[in-house]
DNA sequence: CTCTATTTTTTCGAGCCTCGAAAAAATACT
DNA sequence: AGTATTTTTTCGAGGCTCGAAAAAATAGAG
């Protein structure tokens, strides 16, 4: 049951509000966010005082160099960089990386770090993500107390309430509650978030004219992950990280999958699927471990070049995309896609396939105009989801504490 | 962007929540109300006060018979049924029924009528739907200005502002603005629902223990359909009222579906496909246009009685309805499962089969928790959630104008 | 250089809304 | 009849947003 809407939280909403206003627009003057809010101008005018106060929020004063217009100028606002900070930690495939973030959105610092997640001990790994959030933190150029957030984001299956990985594919463990042991060690409240999902939240920060309240965010890695956001809403599953596009089944009893079921889609478009059709290896070939980036974009030149088991593998790819993306679309309808990883940079030799695929499903009436991109490159988006993640977590909980916890249904999730 | 609260919103929205807890609990005190949406008792008492003059509530004295309590008395408050009605039709293959309903949800009048929806001309569809709602208003115990909205649920996909019908499998015709035209004829607000979505709304309404924020219901008729709750939220799609689980791909180039195209869910366990499939005519023939429900009934018999076509047209039904059951919990996750309609009643037969292919899917690990219901008619669903469907809308947007208007995504759907 | 038009921002009183505390109302128990 | 108990209403306090008016800050005209 849905609760009541108190007297006091009326502000704490609209400074919320104002917060994502400032952080969406930039530098906006507060008769523009009355504009974007339709609140009155005396309210920005309180409430944006306040937030400066409190040094959530600082004047910059010329904005733009080309105001020609009469009248008293606009002042901006800004951001205070100096306001809070956050730390995202993104862990992949033999790879760890870590930043601090100030409230504007700049990396203050950051560091990456090889290590061979794979063979790695459950308490190693544990170990050396928070190792490296430690040395971050001991920074002497680094206020420890403002840093109000973690984000870790795992590639793998996540739970909903951000606590815990429950599977990944880049270790054997499974279960490990990264937000709680980091909420623990440091006393700075953590989550942890699943890669694709950052992905889409990253991308709906730096294209929000095309990712807007519908799209898809596709990785086309060694396995298939998705990130998904409908009606402006990062979509969850009920339990889980959801969206695991990857699993959907494309055909029943059909090659063998990472994950040790049969004929999901991600056993036909993994790189691993990729590389293993290419070698004709025959769909029961238990899947290799990793391709390296160079090996795929090999692959992919070979294919190119001539008509043989390479074009052949990425044609099968692209079917079985097609076909899965064709039942998603069954279910919510066409959106915008966004193909991410080091196959989305093979994504010519996919389409024409994907889009056959497409045409024989329910979304296929609208074949043509169903509209890819292509990202080669997926670390830079996660972590940069991350960051904003955290940081709208510190402009909701921690500026504007209580605005969302008592709110019903309507908890904003991306913005 | 998300807009601002202003301050008579409050009111507007404590009232909608007055409203819907009074008519989830049937006939609460203040008191109940108060814990329910943790207002104060003092607001509960103004809110009150006003909609019993309004006309909206009404004090029902001496609720309960047992209340040996101490102290004052609970003075229940319950749906004023005069304060206003609303109409719901429900159009499907070959048959088309209409009822009115009071405030409180009480059946006044109803009445139903054959026609050959499949050979129809698409004005005659339309006259007859105008036609039955005209008979209704015209009845003279009935006062026309207090029916206060129409709700029209129909089998096919309608668009999501719940203005149209795009397509339907009972006529030819397509892009019928349902809504448009009663609400042209009539001058009273109406929209176009999904059948699906409809049966999940009732489901909620019916046992909101076991149908709670997120469950799937399932139509296995002549079609197969979907209505789905997440988060507590009907789900839609982006442009359409979405979830077309039977129109997931089953089989690439697979069994021929009535949609034209092969391989969907629909084409192996909708019952003219578990008809083709017990009459062994191959998967290419073309889909008869009804099977009837005594004949789906014998069909069943004759599957428990030995183990010959007809059985293995249920396993087949089973396998297609598993496997796009696991997709649809990989992209979810597994919730609880109603099955609707003539074949829920031979889901004994299904089952088996259903619950193996679930097993080879990523929602396989919590299959034994997955619990499905049956239900094997679908029409009486299909009217109460049409009713709650009209009645909410009531509640909301008439009875406490501006609340949800001025909402960002947080409206609710369902409740 | 002064004055005016224009635009942005702040100030201030009015009107609501919710809340807590206390009072009033209505019953069961002694 | 009096007391304890529970529900509901009343009433003043405090907060919030709004509209109107004032104040502030600039460009252009003369």
């Amino acid at each position: 049951m849905s609760v009541g809407i108190r007297h006091d939280d009326l502000r704490r909403r609209n400074r919320a509000m104002v917060i994502a206003a400032v952080r969406h627009a930039g530098q906006p003057s507060r008769t523009e966010i009355a504009a974007t809010t339709s609140l009155s101008h005396s309210t920005i005018s309180a409430i944006s005082s306040d937030l400066i106060v409190e040094g959530i929020l600082t004047e910059s004063k010329p904005s733009e160099a080309g105001s020609l217009k009469r009248g008293r100028p606009q002042v901006g606002l800004s951001l205070n960089p100096e306001a809070a900070a956050v730390m995202t930690v993104v862990l992949s495939l033999n790879f760890l990386s870590v930043a601090v973030i100030d409230y504007a959105g700049q990396v203050i610092s950051e560091e990456q770090r090889r290590l061979d997640t794979l063979t790695m001990a459950r308490e190693s790994l544990i170990g050396e993500c928070t190792a490296i959030v430690r040395r971050r933190l001991d920074d002497p150029d680094l206020d420890v107390r403002s840093i109000a957030r973690i984000a870790l984001a795992i590639q793998g299956i996540t739970d909903t309430r951000s606590r815990a990985m429950l599977w990944s594919p880049i270790t054997p463990h499974t279960d490990i509650a990264f937000a709680d042991i980091l909420e623990d060690a440091f006393g700075i409240p953590a989550t942890m978030e699943n890669d694709c999902n950052m992905m889409a939240v990253a991308l709906r920060w730096r294209d929000p004219q095309r990712y807007r309240d519908d799209f898809i965010a596709i990785l086309l890695s060694h396995g298939i992950g998705m990130g998904l956001v409908l009606k402006g809403e990062l979509f969850t599953g009920t339990h889980s990280s959801g969206g695991e596009f990857g699993h959907m089944i494309h055909r029943p009893n059909g090659a063998l999958c990472r994950c040790g079921r049969r004929g999901c889609v991600e056993a036909y478009a993994g790189n691993y699927a990729i590389w293993r059709n290419a070698r004709q290896l025959g769909e029961d070939a238990e899947p290799v471990a990793d391709v390296s980036d160079a090996d795929m974009r090999a692959l992919a030149t070979a294919a190119r070049e001539r008509d043989g088991p390479e074009r052949e593998a990425y044609r099968k790819a692209g079917e079985a995309l097609g076909y899965g993306l064709g039942s998603l679309f069954a279910l919510i309808d066409p959106a915008p896609v966004a193909m991410v990883g080091v196959s989305a940079a093979a994504f010519d030799l996919i389409e024409p396939a994907l889009r056959e695929a497409i045409v024989q499903t329910a979304g296929g009436q609208h074949s043509k105009s169903i509209s890819f991109d292509t990202e080669p490159n997926e670390l830079p988006l996660i972590r940069e989801g991350c960051a904003m993640r955290a940081l709208t977590f510190v402009d909701q909980e921690i500026f504007a504490p209580g605005a969302q916890a008592r709110s019903g249904p309507g908890g904003k999730n991306v913005a």
